[in-house]
DNA sequence: GTCTATACCTTGATAGAC
DNA sequence: GTCTATCAAGGTATAGAC
């Protein structure tokens, strides 16, 4: 069994996470987090020593939670065409979180981008994932432009979260899932 | 000729307009404006009361300049699908920007919309300026469904500067931007 | 491992002399 | 209109008792 240094650990690491999610990572202080996860401020630099190191820490949270549904969905679905289409679902059944907060993916790239350089190197390796993800599932189904189509469903689903935060609604977000469902069935 | 004080809310403004861009509006501090167009700390607070007074005229500046631009593009161009191109060939344009800053109108709503919900209200007129007109343009080519269309490459621009600010790349961006373009040639 | 207290800095913002 | 001095609040981070 964990002990108690790791619970705490994972509990840091769940509240920052929703949190860097939901207000950003440079509106969240030290402060909200550890209120968060119910850890008293000073002891919270037993177990991260920068706010740097939290981020690096959720990252490679989110790193693995990414990775595991991808492998989950390998192991589910058998059909190239058929995995891509559940990666749509996936984009439709975050339709609620991306009209409140965007992409979690998508808004941390950019707000990191800006102006820290170390941290956004990070954070791409999340797009990483999905983009060889994507871009394996077009090689299976004998695309030699692979890795273009991958980052062509990327940039749909990124435009998507941007208007759909933009505009708050999912209106718009559904009808344009429906024709990159259909674009699938059609031509790839 | 302009007092002095207006044309130092100008420097100020013009500033602001730059930082919040290139570092996000959070991350921009007053001191930071103030250094940039030269006014020393105190004396800011006689153009500008608050912080969020900066981000509404920094908006507003934003508003007049498209404005002016989608004027200029009408007076310029006649063809609805040459205007179309002329939007095309601005986001190409912008691919460095792009690929370091994201897109100024995208990126700021992203900002503002995870916490900052009456800010983000005024920045979303941005898009709407650009949809507005885009639709204008569709429904001038005959298109019912001009509004979805209009909103359809808005969100592909946005999903290409997402991509082209998480790689620092424009050669995906000009791909795709070539694939807009015969869309628009084709089937528009 | 846990927690209190606190140092030290930067922030947005004000007062008031000139 | 301009500028100095300063404030209170909130930020990250540390020292050290328990």
């Amino acid at each position: 069994m964990p002990d108690k240094g790791e619970l705490n650990r994972q509990r840091i690491v769940a509240a920052a996470n929703k949190l860097f999610y939901q207000r950003g990572y440079n509106q969240t202080s030290f402060t909200d987090v550890a209120d968060a996860a119910r850890i008293p401020r000073g002891n919270f630099y037993y177990y991260f020593k920068t706010k740097d190191d939290i981020l690096a820490a959720v990252v490679d949270y989110r790193i693995e939670m990414i990775t595991a549904m991808l492998a989950q969905w390998d192991a589910e679905i058998a059909a190239p065409r058929v995995r891509l289409q559940r990666f749509i679902a996936m984009v439709r059944n975050s339709g609620k979180e991306l009209a409140r907060f965007g992409c979690p993916m998508g808004s941390l790239n950019i707000e990191l981008g800006k102006a820290q350089p170390a941290l956004k190197a990070k954070a791409r390796k999340m797009f990483d994932l999905f983009r060889d993800w994507l871009a394996a599932q077009f090689k299976l189904l004998g695309h030699p432009d692979a890795k273009e189509l991958a980052l062509h469903l990327l940039g749909r689903a990124q435009g998507l979260a941007v208007i759909t935060q933009v505009y708050a609604d999912t209106g718009f977000l559904n009808t344009e899932l429906d024709q990159l469902e259909a674009w699938l069935d059609k031509y790839v």
